[in-house]
DNA sequence: TTGTATGCGTTATCAT
DNA sequence: ATGATAACGCATACAA
């Protein structure tokens, strides 16, 4: 039978109470006792009981919030649905989720909205600019006894609780290995990032490159673009790119704008002879691979992105429990028409 | 606040254990007060917590039995970890796993290792030989109110409570779908099964074909062989196979055997004209993959099948909990060697 | 500084 | 057939 804190209170004849103040820190307890306690709790390998602490705390709603860059970004209704998955999951012990979201890297407005939420929740689960004044701003709610976790996007040199979201530099080597495997390690590659003041872009591009480097000295990158994350400034980058480098004969499309890129493409008529890499699978990338336009796409997990940050969030608030690792790194997951 | 068995007592004006009765079917309750109280809930929209429930049930330990065909078989390992795993998350609710492991094809041994177990467990988690012998087993312990799940393998027509694993037919179409992106659509394929007798393999090779038929017109299969799932065997006979069709410039290896396969390739020589998928990523197949042998290997979450089937198990011990779908169909991964 | 009582939602065991 | 009561493990308010 597992040990439990009324064990522990029989054991060195003090009752549950003060074994609870020892084993919470909540003070109030004589040092010897306290040293005592921790010691045979130790001896005894005391786990607290997750359903009994659920139990407990019931009476406390539990309010998450959320900060997410997702207007406009296809991308995070996955994430989205993540998290609402979570909520439900966790309906039982109280737990109630408010998200709010924003469009585009706009600081103040995070800023902002942090200021609106913080006040009001118990964990604040965040897709950050990676900027120092928003570093700076989540290690003051930290120090003020904040929860917070970084999703998608992390800021390593931060007080956050953990980062939950991909390695970009890994999506990047990934693409490269594909376009290495279908192209033969020969290819004149277009590469039509996001913006390049984004960290996760510059990181996949960097990842590829690393592959390109080490595997296929082949590979040459004829020319860049930025999408700005944009379908219509996708298109007309990609356009003009196809223009300058009629060699091109491969892209990978690093962020959004993706069925800009594949439309650009399409006008030139040359979907067939351009292999297309893409990173993450909203619908119109999905369409585009069925027509066989895009020949595969990276993913980040987007659902157990939301999933993960909120049930983390939750395990901490109920039990401290700090996660083992400060990065949970989801799979770079290879998806082609056949395993959509 | 959510609804409780207490509410629906109060607004009954009955007393708990009645309501508690009802809702789980106990009997000796009279036939009205159950209409009435059965109304109020679902009126209510009453979900059980599970936190009670689990504190509730502490007391029984429950036993969940598992029968894998894993001896010999390294896929297995990580549905084992992922069993390990789910009983460490499961240990605050006094869950204890029991794992009986065995050799090959054996229907014999396994109705065997079932009626040793069947007594000891409240659940049973099985990876089944698709054989009638078998399912009407599992119909017999199911009908003697035993939970039975099937894992990796599933038997359609039987009593399970649901099946956990891959689709295998989606596996071999996403094979195909990968090696006609590696080799342009033209190739010369050697196909490795492990026995023609296995319905799994059989599947992932009917998989295969389809997609063939549907958007590869010249991909032409030269020739077959069954590795029994063993290197020794895989390596003789893909050492006749490519001697007796030196066109053959593609393999793809459904199930083990891998390590014997890429052993006779490069035994001849041909590891750079010959692209080989496999399917599940050991550790022998990892190090084929380093090597640049194999290309791509298909995977099937094993540590996700494993501790589903376990927290599935769980979950319908606890609180009589159906699963939505009777198959959790896990992901066909692509894995290369930059995302493995 | 420490102990005690109460309650969280459920199940199980009595007693009626 | 039904109700009352005691667990399960933990948190907390209050008493000492």
């Amino acid at each position: 039978m597992a040990v439990t804190i009324n064990k522990i209170a029989d054991l060195c004849g003090v009752s549950r109470g003060t074994v609870d103040r020892v084993l919470n820190n909540r003070g109030r307890v004589k040092k010897e006792t306290e040293i005592r306690i921790r010691e045979i709790a130790n001896q005894l390998g005391y786990t607290p009981n997750m359903a009994g602490k659920q139990l407990a705390i019931r009476k406390k709603a539990l309010t998450i919030g959320l900060i997410l860059i997702a207007e406009g970004n296809a991308f995070f209704d996955d994430v989205i649905r993540g998290v609402q998955s979570a909520e439900k999951e966790l309906q039982d012990y109280g737990v109630t989720v408010q998200i709010k979201t924003m469009k585009g890297y706009n600081v103040y407005r995070q800023l902002q909205l942090i200021d609106e939420i913080k006040d009001k929740v118990d964990a604040l689960i965040i897709n950050p600019i990676s900027v120092p004044a928003i570093a700076t701003k989540i290690d003051e709610l930290v120090e003020d006894g904040l929860c917070v976790i970084t999703v998608n996007t992390d800021i390593e040199n931060s007080k956050r609780l953990c980062y939950i979201g991909s390695n970009y530099t890994r999506c990047g080597q990934t693409a490269c290995g594909v376009l290495g495997l279908l192209t033969g390690g020969r290819a004149h590659i277009g590469i039509l990032t996001g913006s390049n003041k984004v960290l996760g872009h510059n990181e996949r591009i960097k990842g590829f490159k690393e592959v390109c480097k080490k595997k296929y000295p082949d590979f040459k990158i004829v020319g860049y673009g930025e999408t700005e994350d944009d379908d219509i400034k996708a298109f007309e980058v990609t356009n003009k790119l196809l223009s300058e480098h009629p060699e091109m004969d491969a892209i990978f499309v690093v962020a959004a704008g993706v069925y800009g890129v594949c439309r650009a493409v399409l006008s030139f008529g040359r979907e067939h002879e351009i292999t297309i890499i893409s990173c993450d699978s909203i619908p119109t990338t999905i369409e585009m691979m069925k027509q066989g336009v895009i020949k595969a796409t990276i993913c980040q997990q987007p659902f157990i992105q939301g999933n993960k940050s909120v049930h983390t969030a939750f395990n901490y608030l109920v039990s401290g429990e700090v996660p083992e690792n400060k990065q949970f790194i989801v799979q770079s997951e290879i998806k082609i028409v056949e395993n959509l």
